[in-house]
DNA sequence: GATGAATGAGGGTTCATTCAT
DNA sequence: AATGAATGAACCCTCATTCAT
């Protein structure tokens, strides 16, 4: 028992030493993307010495992966908990709400630098573009599994269309708001609610 | 005439230098990315000496907002093209089959990847941001004045979001069709057909 | 305690680094000039790699500038050391006696070389003039507490004059030895001899 | 005879494309050193091409020497003038008169720097050392005959040792108004009277 | 005679990575 | 476990020099 604890809590040390290394460097790379960040400033940040970072990623590249997990999987997560809480009745309205209030978060320029960084280097590195993948399809996955609720009688394919419809909608106004800086907060949520409304338009 | 004509050839003496440098530039760009190619490889992809590039290019940044405004100015003319061949008669049609068959393009990996570079790069360096800005104003000001003819009778500011829409659809395909492999072309297609009539949908 | 040794070993090692970089970019310097040596050159001599240079100094400047500040204050504490040696009875032979005692050291290739490189310098880049300037102002004022012992009644400003007669004689030599390469040391001395005891003599 | 005269122009040319040269380089020179200023930058300022440059001097350091003597023969020249003005009459005073007369001139920041530059320079490259030996020695053998008219019955030796102290006063001078910005033009003046007036003093 | 396009070695500087402590 | 000194390759950029025109 006492190995046990002892295992348990080296591995949660290990752990809480890689979310130190993790906050650090999205501290940074959100400052100066993944390259122009460097891993001693990474390491002043995380408040550990740069070799010491080493004990715990391989690479830089190890911990631009790890950022890109935790950055999709907080995504995702944030996602999830706020469809969660959506409630049955009226489902379509809450979602939409739902997606609205996390309209902050979403565009939040930081994010979204962060966010491009990502994607610019999923297309580049097959690696990084597996870990995009795979929390993509779990992101779809559950979004489909919540709006299925609220699309009685949509059909298989047509929920997969819809589910990439409001993905794509909530990935592209960062972009737009990164290209047309004369773009309120408001214009945004119009445009938001008319799309999912349609996004989430019963049947016929 | 003689120094004319020297001139102008001097003149074209420049710009292919500088489109050799471009070109090379795009190729290394979307293989490393803007951080990750270097200026020695560029020059080598271009056949040229590495000092030379200076010549017509003050920096790498210099460089890099070459490639983003030919990059941009590119999109927009191949945009603009299509629209003008659009027909007035059921201009609504011809406008989403233009956008279909410029899907391609759009979604050109080597592309996309640039289009991200581009953005990201936007997110934190000014000057770079200007030009995206610009260059998105003016594809703005375009496709309002197209679509405007098939929008009888809708608001200045209605006319705005529809084009945001339009532009935030087209733009975010290509994240989407990087982040989830399995999306096929055709239901692409038929999401942009889908999407696109809605935007297009005349005032009620 | 051990803290506190550790702190004074690791200072202390910084101390040495440095001076390690500057005696090796004297060296470099000397042979070809600040512009001539190049950082990788200082590296090599130094023992050290170059990147690690820039641990201990911010710049190739930051390293000029140390040189400088050392060299001045060499001078200015050989100096110092002589003329607090110079006994009070006869304070004026003495002084002329200390003078030409360190000649040998004024006069050394070397340090010319390296002085004229530091006057070149500083007549272009401010911050070097400032410490040119700082250290010279240093040395005037010692030069002044000192003299005014031998010439008592002289009136401040002309005490200021004498200083600076006396150093313009010291530091002139040297380019004098430079440019005429037939001056023999006796000839000095002799010159240095009669102008200081134009300089020291007493108020009429 | 047209040969000849051809002949001449061609040299005339030739001398007045040096001339040219050399006043760009001087200029570019001051204003940032032997190393600070590029061929091209003295190419441009000179009103030719890089290349053409090369027809006229071999190198670089051809056109650093080039500027050496003719730099040091300018000194030298206005040296003379102001001399040979210098009346029989009361020599001693004219003498004295016309060196604070070219104090203007000695003391211009941009001839400082050029003059340390060549003084630092010289202490490297034995070339460019024996260029100013042999026109320090020029200097010196005017200066003699001219002061020795003023110095009647006064060794030759002790002859040689005046020279030397006057140049070196005039050379020191520019060196301390870098180090002590505080420096009037008064009290140079005066420096230099008091200095000379010792200086020119006729035997006992 | 004259140009300036072209070269490429070398400049100062940064930084991911290693390793002795 | 933790440090940070040390490395050296690679970065962007400059510039003396050459040569086809």
């Amino acid at each position: 028992m006492a190995v046990r604890l002892e295992i348990e809590s080296a591995e949660a040390r290990i752990a809480a030493r890689r979310k130190q290394v993790l906050d650090a460097a999205m501290a940074c790379f959100r400052k100066h993307g993944f390259h122009g960040a460097s891993m001693s400033e990474i390491a002043s940040e995380a408040g550990m010495s740069v070799g010491h970072i080493y004990r715990y990623f391989t690479n830089k590249e190890a911990v631009i992966a790890g950022i890109m997990r935790r950055n999709l999987d907080d995504a995702q997560s944030s996602i999830n908990q706020a469809l969660d809480q959506a409630q049955a009745e009226d489902l379509r309205a809450a979602l939409i709400d739902c997606a609205c209030a996390s309209l902050d978060k979403i565009m939040d320029p930081d994010k979204v630098a962060l966010m491009l960084e990502v994607r610019a280097e999923s297309a580049r590195n097959a690696k990084l573009a597996a870990i995009l993948h795979q929390a993509d399809a779990e992101l779809r996955a559950h979004l489909r599994s919540v709006i299925a609720r609220a699309l009685d009688g949509v059909g298989d394919h047509e929920l997969d269309m819809r589910v990439e419809m409001l993905i794509l909608v909530m990935e592209g106004l960062p972009l737009r708001a990164l290209a047309n800086p004369g773009l309120t907060c408001r214009d945004i949520e119009t445009m938001v609610r008319k799309v999912l409304a349609g996004v989430l338009k019963p049947a016929v």
